[in-house]
DNA sequence: CCATTTGTTTACTGATTTGTCAACTTATAA
DNA sequence: TTATAAGTTGACAAATCAGTAAACAAATGG
């Protein structure tokens, strides 16, 4: 098999799934948005859930690649990048494509702790988090664990709110949030 | 009609949806979990969506009932009440019902914005940020509006974080934030 | 007693769900 | 040329989706 079709079929399901949902999204109608007949598609997964597993690791790839390179290219000194997780976020929020975050989405609709589904999205989070960390880590604070967790806090709600309420104001309230945890966390 | 019936159909219908989501419960599902007769629902409900909206109505009025009364109990000065809203939140995630906020999970599968679901859920989340913004008001801080609405990106990012990690010291976490937050806002 | 309301059961649409099957085409490569 | 593999179409399962129709039971209320 060449990897070609397989990977355009992801990229495609990608697509879909963000805009409308897993559930909603049923494999008839991924076979009219991505002109690849079902057969193939089931060549290449097994299952329904082999694919959306398969999606939510390109997404998780092309949203850490971005997310991280994006916050190392904003600021260069570790405190100023744990600021710059806010900017990143607002373009993202700013940016049209965006429709909330995969993985909370994924989390709501499979929601058994056990489901791969729901596993993989965790992990992702888990992730993302040891980025901030390290972040933290070489910011010199005394807790760095604490207050990335607490960072990565601000930056779930900003998310949720900003789907719910729209971006307005969002990233900005995150963000002077997070100025002042990581001044009290530098002055002790 | 009797209320009865119908509120017992729309209590029962908050589990199950609670429990499954909203596409993954098919209305025979309801049937069997409920024991009422699909032409029963079809009469108290002339959709789904209506359905999901009802039970949604009931959900926020419990949960609101709930949230503002606990936050009220536990402490009496209004900074002290701010800091409440992170031990209620406490004891919500360790309740064994616990299961995510049932919004959230509205507007993870309800994406677009005019969307009934979508509308009221957002809705639920504007009067719970109403209710911690009048506690901010009566705390004598510079400003109540931005200090609720950074509280509630903490609550938010809570909520999400204890559904995708397990509920370990994030409710924790949140509160010593919050505490950071109310501290700076009041000093100015 | 009679009419209305409220609920029931059973059966039924017509569309859609995930997933499979056989037959066919096409490209590659030995 | 011939074999292999990839991809195609279109029909097909068996279950489930939201929603409806019809006939019936029982309680309520005038």
């Amino acid at each position: 098999m060449r990897p070609n079709k397989r990977d355009e079929l992801v990229r495609n399901a990608l697509d879909v799934f963000y805009r409308d949902g897993f559930h909603a999204t049923g494999m008839d109608k991924l076979v009219a948005e991505t002109g690849i007949s079902k057969t193939s598609m089931y060549k290449h997964f097994r299952t329904k859930e082999d694919l959306i597993l398969a999606v939510l690791r390109l997404r998780d790839e092309r949203f850490r690649n971005w997310f991280c390179r994006r916050v190392e290219e904003i600021a260069e000194a570790p405190k100023d990048r744990l600021l710059a997780v806010f900017d990143a976020l607002e373009e993202w929020f700013k940016s049209p494509e965006f429709k909330g975050c995969m993985f909370i989405k994924a989390v709501s609709e499979f929601q058994n702790p056990e489901d791969p589904i729901h596993i993989q999205s965790a992990t992702h989070k888990r992730m993302l988090l040891e980025f901030v960390q390290g972040i933290a880590a070489q910011a010199r604070v005394t807790d760095p664990g604490t207050l990335a967790r607490q960072l990565m806090l601000l930056k779930e709600g900003a998310i949720v709110t900003a789907v719910m309420q729209g971006e307005a104001k969002v990233a900005a309230d995150a963000k002077a949030a997070a100025r002042i945890l990581i001044a009290a966390a530098a002055r002790c």
